[in-house]
DNA sequence: CAGTGAATTTAAAACGTTGCAACTTCTCTG
DNA sequence: CAGAGAAGTTGCAACGTTTTAAATTCACTG
C-alpha cells in the first residue's frame, strides 16, 4: 500500500543517467562535471550544469555514501536527563547554524539512560554513522577522547581534557568566570564564598574549583564548596540545601551560581529566607539566556554565550573533518563581564 | 591521509558477503535469515544469527536505504529563532525516547532563517532525507500539511490545523487551560483578565482565544488580548509593556500567561511595580518545567508535559510511517492542573 | 519409479554514485 | 608524417543491500 517505488508527481526522478542521457554523454563526465573536475571541458561543464538544473538534480545522498564512505552526517551526543537551562536549545542553533550550507546534517544521538558513553562513541565509528562526533561533558581523561583520537576520527568536544596529545574542543574559560565572579564578591566587601559545582568528575568541574580557590588565596577570602550537591542535582533539593546554608550562624556572605538552575535555586532560597542580594550576601551568577534580564531581584552575571560555543564546535568539527590537525582546533571562550550595577 | 579506505582495526568489515562466505550460504539466504524471512529454515536462521552475531555484522545503513529507498531517519523541523523555554530539549528527549530501539534517528533540519517554511518540506519529501517529518507552530492552513497529505508522505505536527481532511497531530489542548486558568482567576475574585496571546497566525493562538472568550462571557468577566506584544516578542518588550499596562489606573487584575518566559517577565514587571500575586491581582501561568517550583513570589500554574509531547510524536509518527490512516493518529493532551496553593 | 508440489536455497539484477584504466581526438614535435 | 603527448571523454567495476525469478532438494503420491 505504501509500496509506491517511485515516488508521486509522475515524472522520473532525476539522477545522473537521466542528465547524461539529456546531454548525451556518458554518467561518468556528468559526474566529473558536477564536481568541478578541471579535466573536463569548460564548455562541457556548463552544458552539464544547465542540465542538471533544468532537471532539478540532487546527487541521492545514500549513493554517494556507499560508493565513498562518507556519510555527511554529524552525530551529536545529546545528554538528556537533566540540563543547563537552554544549553540543548542553543547549542544546536549555533551548530546548525555553522554546518548550514556545509552540506552536513546533524544528527542525535541520543545517550541511552545509564548506558556506558564509550558505547555510542563506539557504535557511530564502528557503523559509520557519521563523518564526525561532537559531544559535551568532557571529563579529564574521557574515554570518548582517547578512543576517538586513537581512531583518528573527527569529533570535538564541549570542554577540555588532561591528554597531553592535543584534541579539537570548544570550551569557556570556566577558570576565569570564577576569578571574575569572586573579584565581584570581593569588591562588594564579601568575604565567605560558596560556589556549588558541577559533579565533581567533570573538567570544568576543576577549572571552576581552581579559579575559584586562587581567586579568594589571593584576596585572603574563605570558600566552601558544598559536597552534598552539585549542579546535577534536582534544583529543588539546591534550594532546600542553601535554605539551611544560608540560615545557618556561618552562612556565606557571597554565592556564585555556576548556572541559570542553581541561580535561581539560590534566589528562591533567599526570598524564603527574606535575605537580598545588596543586602546580606551578594550572588554572581552565570548567564546563558536573556532570563536573567526579567528576574527580580536582579543579580550580577557573567555571559556565557552557548550559540557561538555551538557555532565554534561546528567550525572546529568541520575543520577536523578536513583532516586538518588538532593542534590548532581549540576555541576557548572568554568570560563576558558585563556587570550590571554600576561599581 | 584521511583516505584509508580500510577502517583500522585491521579486521574486514563485516557484510553480508563476510557472513555468507562463513556459514557457507548464499548473500540472499543471509539476508533473508537475518529478517526472520519464513522461507528460510528455522535451524539456518540459527546458524546464520549466530555467524553474524560472531562477525558483529551490522546491516550498512547507506546500502540499504539506496535498495529500499527507506532512509531510517525522521526529519524534525526546528525554529531555533526565539524559545518557549525548555521547549527544544523535552521535545527532543521525547522525540527520541519513543524511537528508542526503532533503528530510526533523528535529523535535524534547520528552518533557515526567514525561508519559506515550505521549501524545507519539499526539499524533504523530494530528496528523500527522510521517512518522516515533525514540526510544530502549526497554522489553521497550514500549507506544509496540505502538502505532506497530498504526497502522503508520513509525519505529524505539534498543534493541529482546521483541515477537513484528518492528518496525523499531537496537540495540547489549550482551550481547557485557557478555561481552567480563567476558573482560577475568576474563583481568586478576579473580573479582568489580560492574556498575552502567541501571535496569530498559529492555530492554539486561536484555540487559546476561544477558551478565553468563552469562559470569561460566562462568567461575566472582561478580557484583553494586547496586539502590542506577542509570544514571540522579546520578553524584554513583553515586561515594558506589562509594566505600562499594570500601572494604568484600567490595569487588569488577572493575568494568564502561555509560557513560562511570558510569566517570569510578568513577575519582573510586577515586582518591579512592588504589586505581589494574591494582593493587587493574580496569575496563572502555563508551566513546562520545574522552574515555576522556584520562582518567588510563587504563582499558580498549569502543566504542559512536553516531553510527553515529544514521545507522542514519535509513537504517532512511527504509525504513520507503518501507513496507518490518520483517521486515529491525534493525540490531545489534557492540561493537568495542579494548582498549589490550596483553595 | 515418474511426477507433483512444497520447502529451501540461490544467481543475478538492480539502486545511484565514484574511481580506475582505458579510449578517442587533437595538436605539436622531430 | 610517424609518433608523442596532452586534453577530453568513456566503459566498467565496484560499494552492500533487497528482490525477482529460477533452481535445487526432498518427501510423497499414484
Amino acid at each position: 500500500m505504501e509500496e509506491t517505488g517511485t515516488r508521486s508527481g509522475g515524472r522520473q526522478r532525476a539522477t545522473l543517467r537521466t542528465v547524461a542521457q539529456a546531454t548525451g554523454l556518458a554518467i561518468t563526465t556528468v559526474s566529473r562535471a558536477l564536481a568541478k573536475d578541471p579535466r573536463i571541458a569548460a564548455q562541457t561543464r556548463e552544458l552539464v550544469a544547465e542540465a542538471a538544473r533544468a532537471q532539478g538534480y540532487v546527487p541521492d545522498r545514500a549513493a554517494q555514501r556507499l560508493r565513498t564512505g562518507r556519510t555527511k552526517v554529524v552525530q551529536l551526543l545529546l545528554s538528556l536527563d537533566h540540563e543547563f537551562l537552554g544549553f540543548t536549545h542553543d547549542l544546536l542553533g549555533g551548530l546548525t547554524d555553522a554546518l548550514q550550507g556545509t552540506g552536513y546534517s546533524v544528527t542525535l544521538f541520543p545517550d541511552v539512560m545509564h548506558a556506558d558513553r564509550m558505547t555510542a562513541v563506539r557504535t557511530i565509528v564502528e557503523n559509520r554513522l557519521g563523518d564526525g562526533i561532537v559531544f559535551n561533558r568532557t571529563e579529564p581523561f574521557d574515554p570518548r577522547v582517547r578512543y576517538l583520537t586513537e581512531q583518528g576520527f573527527p569529533f570535538v568536544s564541549h570542554g577540555r581534557t588532561e591528554f597531553t596529545t592535543p584534541h579539537p574542543w570548544v570550551d569557556y574559560d570556566n577558570e576565569a568566570f570564577a576569578r571574575a565572579a569572586v573579584a565581584r564578591l570581593a569588591y562588594k566587601g564579601r568575604s565567605r564564598i560558596l560556589m556549588i559545582l558541577p559533579q565533581d568528575r567533570f573538567t570544568f568541574a576543576q577549572h571552576l574549583r581552581y579559579g575559584l580557590v586562587a581567586a579568594c588565596r589571593e584576596r585572603g577570602l574563605t570558600w566552601e564548596t558544598p559536597e552534598a550537591v552539585s549542579l546535577s542535582t534536582p534544583a529543588t533539593e539546591v534550594a532546600a540545601f542553601l535554605r539551611q546554608r544560608l540560615a545557618a550562624p556561618d552562612a556565606p556572605d557571597g554565592v556564585v551560581c555556576v548556572g541559570e538552575v542553581a541561580a535561581i535555586a539560590c534566589l528562591s532560597a533567599m526570598a524564603d529566607l527574606h535575605l537580598h542580594p545588596g543586602r546580606q550576601l551578594d550572588v554572581v551568577a552565570k548567564r546563558a539566556s536573556a532570563i536573567f534580564d526579567l528576574l527580580r531581584p536582579t543579580v550580577d552575571t557573567v555571559f556565557e554565550d552557548l550559540w557561538e560555543a555551538g557555532r565554534a564546535m561546528g567550525r572546529t568539527l568541520l575543520r577536523s573533518m578536513q583532516g586538518e590537525a588538532a593542534d590548532a582546533l581549540h576555541v576557548l571562550q572568554a568570560p563576558k563581564i558585563e556587570f550590571k550595577t554600576h561599581p
